[in-house]
RNA sequence: CGGGGCGUAGCGUAGUGGCUAGCGCGCCUGCUUUGGGAGCAGGAGAUCGGGAGUUCGAAUCUCCCCGCCCCGACCA
């Protein structure tokens, strides 16, 4: 492969386009890879389609390696297919929805189960044909409320999505575990640093699920690393360690006090250190009880619900939100509040959620045995020495808090440190949802249908090119894993005539070798611009025809660490064909 | 949808009521230059986001609309 900079589609731009904030958008702008048509929509020029087809090709062997096949589904979509499965109606506003010049409705693709799950049905019938894996590299389309930060979140953009389709739980756990491992060889390819931390599984419903993570700056998903062992989750996964539980019944006697005024954790704790009750108190000692409502999928009416957390924290209702899934969570307003006047703002307590019907779940912080001091549904009182198990009994746990760096691991009990990431793939296994929904069954042996599990895998291969750019790049440009770069290298000829006839001669014994070389053959522009140039396109690989020509050297360039050093002309060729086949 | 910022040439920007809207990059022509975004000279390119209004006069002031970016809400 030799390109000609003199004739490649490319202008780079030697400032920061005024609307890109994050590395990967300003970078991939500047040295000319993608150009952005509308919010979240971008055109890929033909540096930065040589990335994307090669983390494309990339993605793809893997798959193939494992033993899935490819199919190209439509992004254009009729709405019955939709309809089935109600996510026209359930997907929401992020879905695109366009009418044909009939009336009749359409949806732009933001996922593809319904069409797998319906080819499979449609032509497979018998327990023989199992277990299979399908996929494809697609356009998927989702209306973003905010897209942002280039073609990290776009409205359109590619995806690798696969699914597998088993006869029972251990075939599902093991084309599971198959993709788990082709994710791990195909981001190990690329040349993305990544995290496979735990997550919850969501809407989608489901059992494992985890996520691919490429940790950097602005990444906008949030999770949580042990810096002791290789426990990771996103945060509406993560489970800290709590304390032991301990004996409700030894404890001394609750006791309502007067506690005036003290509406917030924070008057509570400066009252109750004036009451000379022979301790200090923090916020760590209260139980804090957020009023919230919930409605379930399918209803539209809001029912009250309290969570208790140890009161220096937070509710996290991101986090909350992802565990109650499919269920609604959302603040409970002023008006909700006033349906129940057995609530009593700042001085809730949940000695009495059972008695007037309201659920109660806590944080597992709160652990069986331990003991409070919270509301006593009194205006202006307080309860002490409140103890789970004796004086209330929560409906369930749900990892409700905020969580914070230096909070212990559940496994080991090092300490956690938060980071954020970009999610490059996420696996689960999906169960029976789909298959449920379109009936999709096998003939087993003995005649009796079995339902099909399946298992839903996504890497966002567009998603992945911006990655790559985030964690590879310095002050000068973008610096390609060589897996990915769109050259192999990138040679500079320096000045004309003698350079750069031998520049031309170089680039085809490199085409011949099997480098795939950028040659910039451009006249009439200083070597400064083509040196500035080849930084910010960043090809692993620049060799320079320079004034070492008159000695038979050249000069080759290390991209990421800088490095440089003269080589024989004659052996040039050799050198970088072997680094290049090696990488 | 809430908060903030911003819309002037392909890109980055100056210009807060007064002459023909200025500068840098890029682009075109010519000459010079060739190891770090070159120099000189000449040139093309802008309905100043759109509409309405105020005014002798509007990029500049007022109102409405549209769009973009960032934060949040939301979101595999």
């Amino acid at each position: 492969m030799l390109l000609r900079m003199s004739t490649l589609f490319l202008r780079t731009l030697r400032e920061d386009p005024a609307d890109a904030e994050v590395p990967s958008h300003r970078l991939l702008v500047r040295a000319g890879y993608v150009r952005r048509v509308a919010p979240g929509i971008y055109s890929w020029l033909p540096l930065g389609y040589r990335v994307f087809r090669n983390v494309e090709r990339i993605v793809r062997e893997e798959m193939e390696r494992i033993g899935a096949q490819e199919v190209h589904f439509p992004a254009l979509i009729p709405r019955e297919i939709y309809e089935q499965s109600k996510r026209w109606d359930d997907y929401g506003d992020t879905l695109f929805r366009l009418k044909d010049r009939k009336g009749a409705d359409y949806l732009l693709g933001p996922t593809h189960e319904e069409l797998f799950t319906l080819l499979v049905k449609g032509e497979y019938s018998s327990y023989k044909d199992y277990p299979l894996a399908l996929f494809q590299i697609q356009t998927k389309y989702r209306d973003e409320a905010r897209p942002r930060a280039g073609i990290l979140r776009g409205r359109e953009f590619v995806m690798k999505d696969s699914y597998s389709f088993d006869l029972d739980d251990e075939g599902l756990a093991a084309s599971y575990a198959a993709h788990r491992v082709a994710y791990q060889k195909t981001f190990d390819r690329l040349g993305l640093d990544y995290r496979i931390v735990f997550a919850v599984s969501g809407a989608m419903g489901g059992s494992a699920s985890e996520e691919f993570l490429a940790p950097t700056e602005s990444g906008e998903d949030t999770f949580v690393q042990c810096e002791n062992c290789d426990y990771a989750a996103n945060t509406e996964a993560v489970e800290i360690a709590v304390p032991e539980p301990r004996e409700a019944v030894d404890q001394p006697d609750s006791a309502v006090l007067d506690t005036p005024d003290t509406p917030t954790i924070a008057t509570l704790v400066d009252r109750l250190n004036t009451l000379g009750l022979g301790r200090e108190f923090t916020a760590a000692d209260t139980l804090k009880n957020v009023v919230l409502k919930t409605q379930a999928p399918g209803q539209t009416e809001w029912k009250l619900l309290v969570v208790g957390v140890p009161g220096d924290r937070e509710v996290d209702l991101k986090r909350l939100q992802g565990q109650l899934e499919p269920t609604q969570v959302a603040q409970a307003e002023p008006a909700d509040l006033a349906s129940e006047p057995r609530l009593v703002k700042g001085y809730i307590g949940p000695q009495i959620l059972k008695e007037i019907g309201v659920t109660y779940l806590v944080d597992p912080l709160v652990v069986p045995g331990s003991a409070w001091v919270t509301g006593a549904n009194v205006e202006n009182k307080h309860a002490i020495a409140v103890v789970r198990g004796r004086d209330f009994e929560p409906d369930r746990e749900v990892g409700a808090v905020e969580i914070r760096d230096g909070d212990l691991c559940a496994r080991c009990g090092g300490h956690l440190s938060i980071a954020r990431g970009i999610e490059i793939g996420h696996i689960f296994q999906l169960g029976r949802k789909f298959a449920d929904t379109f009936g999709l069954d096998a003939l087993g042996p003995d005649s009796k249908p079995i339902r099909i599990t399946m298992g839903s895998y996504g890497i966002g291969v567009s998603r992945a090119v911006a990655a790559l750019a985030e964690q590879h790049h310095d002050e000068l440009g973008l610096v390609w894993p060589a897996a990915v770069a769109p050259a192999d290298v990138h040679l500079v000829a320096a000045g004309k005539e003698d350079q750069l006839a031998a520049a031309e001669t170089l680039a085809a014994a490199f085409a011949a070798a099997g480098v795939r070389v950028l040659l910039d053959d451009r006249t009439g522009v200083s070597v400064g611009v083509k040196f500035k140039d080849a930084e910010l396109i960043g090809v692993p690989l620049i060799v320079v025809v320079g004034r070492g020509l008159v000695d038979g050297l050249v000069e080759v360039r290390d991209r990421a660490t800088g490095e440089r050093s003269d080589v024989a002309l004659s052996a040039v060729v050799a050198q970088v064909s072997a680094s290049v086949g090696n990488s």
